[in-house]
Formats: structure tokens, C-alpha cells, sequence
DNA sequence: TCTCAATCCTTACGAATTGTTACAAGGTGG
DNA sequence: CCACCTTGTAACAATTCGTAAGGATTGAGA
């Protein structure tokens, strides 16, 4: 029985200490770090199942680490901050944290959060950026579609959004509202048919028939289903 | 645009109206609740994507409640509590509540804490997609219909409900108030006659014969019967 | 600062799907 | 057989979706 990997990031030394103590003995490994570059450099090796970030760090804008681990790594991410502002909590949670928590914290609520989030797991992207369905070959580290041949077209970062949340959730119906709140969008009133059009730009892109498209099906009044076999790696 | 439902259940109505005006202006559909006897009854013919549940409710256990929606229901729950204590806070996120905010709340941060839930995907019911019966075979999935020679047909998804509703009870009576209620609707003031029309589009897609249907059989005055052998895999 | 290019959103209109209406057909009880 | 109900379905209207075209936004480079 492995246990999940938590990874801690928080430029106090006691209070690394004090979670990392806390976690071990909920059942969960850890990794501490009080910079972000040791942070970083330590993803090329390991992949956490939770990442726990304090904003305040001396070398980094905790902000853009968060926003660039939970959209582009799609990893789990937990804010500990000490700004309690509500405005920090909203931006926080906008950019893709999965959760805030601020401090002084109680270690017990946070190995409760910790397994609140583990328990609907996000899926498969954590492992990679590269996926393969249907002949495809979608390079997420380089925006890039490739098909059969090994030829390559590019995808945009917008196509790209789409894309991963299908292939995190093949085979299955995705809302239009899932869609749009994943996306981080803010549910327009004026309809927002932006994302009709992302679908369209990508089902181009896939070389899908548009009187019969095989991958990216259309539930008219439900939402979409992406249909291809998935594997990441 | 269909926007997601979220349903509030609290017993004080200046919290019931200042959550719904906000979540509204957020860009949700809201269904609200004082006690949770009506709140289960609309849970009959609603699927809400939040729950949002106070624990402090006149006429049930709260953390029951929680409890039940997250595990049978797998419905997203978020609970708003007075009770600030931090084993409060524990044990309601053990029992399956996804968040727990605390009152007062900031409108802003639920609505913030609401979309976190919402960016990653429900865990879905990996049960039965596939069903066979009477030399067909449907792939709810694909939302085809397969005849004896393999050839598809597609079905549109509100033929799909009234084909899944037919295939979960077989060889049983089926009223017109059940399937009303069943797919979501309210029972409508006008007499609903969409069902029939569905039953009839469904009914030409299983090549029935109208003089002499063999499959969906009308019992007059009283509902339908679907008569296949089926065997869900 | 200005220009250019890339990307993305909004708008607009045609197409597909679904609900509604209207009427025909069939059933029931007198 | 005749009123009166329920059901089937064609035709129409409303809603939702696809996508081309134009404009707003962003970022790079001069």
C-alpha cells in the first residue's frame, strides 16, 4: 500500500515541521521545501498527489506557482496562507487552488481537507503531459496534435483547455456548465457560445466529419462526450 | 445555456435569499429549502451539481444528511455551519461533505469555494452503458442503437431517457406521472403529450410496426410496457 | 509608442433537435 | 351507434448547436 504524497511548501522551518509531522502520521508521505525552486526542481522526479503551498515565498509569486501547478500539471493544490483577506481566498481559489486555508491553522482540519480532496481524485493528468488516443498523440508540453504519420499541427492554449478536460474525462457526458466553470470562466449571461467555437476549432484540428464526428459527440440540451480510448503517459 | 443547479438548504430565509440572489448573479440555477423534508422530496425529480446543506436544521440530523447525499447520492456537498469548532469542521468532512464554511460567510468566497468543486469532474457511475435485448443493442454511451447486422442508428439523448427507463424495468408497468417525473420534468400544468412524441420518434428507430408494436406495448389508460429480454453488460 | 500578428471572443445566420399543437385513429361505456 | 376519452403522429414553433466572419485583446519587436 503506497501512500499518497503530499508535498509541503512553506518558507517557516516549524511549520514544515509541524505538518510534515502531522501528515506522516495521518498516513501520508511528504516532501518539504522552503523554496520554490527546490519545489520545482523536485517535480521532474516526483509526481504529488497533493501540493500544499504557503504564498509567501521569498523567491517566487506564490500566485503564478499555484495557477501554473493546478492548470498545467493539474495537480491538487492546497493554499496556507496567513493573508486572510476574503479577496485573497477568491483569487486564490479562481486561479485553481483547490483549496485555502488560512492560518493559524488546526493540523486536524487540514489532514481533513487533504482527504476531502483525495477522495474525488483528479484523474491522469497528474502523470503527464503526453496523451495518446485514436492515433493521436497529444503533446501538452508542446501544443502540439500529432497524428498517425507523426505529422504535428499545433493546438492553441484555448483548443488545449478543451482537449485536457476531455481526455481527463473520456466516455463521459460533460455539461456545458462543467465545461464552462472548469474553464474558469465566469458564466456569462449573454450566451456564451465561445466554447461552441473551441469545440468546432478542435474537431477541425482532429479532422473530425462534421456530419458525423467519431471522437467529440454532441448530446444536444446535455453537453459533449469525447469518445477515444486514452492513455497518458 | 443550461447553468448548474445548486440547491440551498438552511433554515433561516435571509440566508436562503441573500445565498440564491448571489449564486443567481454567479451565474447558477438555485433551488432553495428550509427544511430538509422538502429538500429530499425535490431530490425525486431534480439532480442538483452543489448541495449546499446547514447542519443546524429543525427536522433532521445535518450530518446524517450529508452523510447520505455524499455516498448514495455522490452529489458535490458544501456545508454552511455556525458551528465553528474545528472537530465540527473534521468529522463534517469525514462524513463526505467536499468544503465547510463557516458563518458569517462572505458571498464572494462561496460562490469562489462552489467553483472550485465544480472544475473537477464528478465522479460518475461507471454502471451499465451497454444494454442487449431482442437482437438490438444499445450503447448509451455512444447514443447508438445496433440492430442484428451491426448496422448504428443514432438516438438523440431524450430518446436515450425514455430508452433507459424502459431498459431498467422490463416487463413492467410504466405510467406516464412515472416517466414524467422520472425525466426531470415538473409535472406540467398542460397536459404533457412530449412523452408520446418521444415514445413515437423511439418506436420508429426500433423499426416497430405501428399496427402491432412487439417491443413498447401501450396499455390504454394506464402507461407502457417495454416486453425485450434484457441484459445489461 | 506604434504596428503587426496571433489568438480568442462575439455576432449572425443556417441546421439540427425537441417541445407543442392539431387532428386523425382507436378504445370505452352508455 | 354515439358521445367522450386516450393515444399516434404530422406539421409547426422554439430552442440549441455549428461555424464563418469580424472585432477586441494581447504580446513581441521596432
Amino acid at each position: 500500500m503506497t501512500r499518497p504524497l503530499v508535498t509541503i511548501l512553506d518558507d517557516e522551518p516549524e511549520i514544515r515541521t509541524l505538518l510534515a509531522e502531522v501528515l506522516e502520521e495521518a498516513g501520508f508521505d511528504t516532501l518539504s521545501f522552503g523554496r520554490a525552486r527546490a519545489f520545482e526542481a523536485a517535480l521532474a522526479t516526483h509526481t504529488p498527489d497533493v501540493c500544499l503551498v504557503d504564498l509567501s515565498l521569498p523567491d517566487t509569486d506564490g500566485l503564478t506557482l499555484v495557477h501554473r501547478l493546478a492548470l498545467e500539471q493539474g495537480a491538487i493544490v492546497i493554499i496556507i496562507s496567513g493573508r486572510a483577506q476574503v479577496q485573497d481566498r477568491v483569487t486564490g481559489l479562481e486561479l485553481g487552488a483547490d483549496d485555502y486555508i488560512i492560518k493559524p491553522f488546526d493540523p486536524a482540519e487540514v489532514v481533513a481537507r487533504i482527504r476531502a480532496r483525495l477522495r474525488s481524485p483528479k484523474p491522469a493528468s497528474q502523470t503527464g503531459n503526453v496523451a495518446a488516443f485514436n492515433g493521436w498523440t497529444a503533446h501538452f508540453d508542446r501544443y502540439t496534435l500529432e497524428d498517425d504519420t507523426g505529422a504535428e499541427t499545433p493546438f492553441s492554449h484555448a483548443e488545449g483547455e478543451v482537449l485536457r478536460l476531455f481526455l481527463d474525462a473520456p466516455k463521459r457526458l460533460i455539461s456545458r456548465a462543467q465545461m464552462q466553470t472548469s474553464l474558469g470562466g465566469v458564466a456569462s449571461e449573454s450566451f456564451d457560445r465561445a466554447m461552441d467555437v473551441r469545440i468546432s476549432r478542435l474537431r477541425t484540428k482532429l479532422r473530425e466529419d462534421p456530419k458525423n464526428p467519431q471522437l467529440i459527440k454532441t448530446i444536444y440540451g446535455a453537453g459533449y462526450i469525447f469518445l477515444g480510448d486514452v492513455t497518458w503517459s
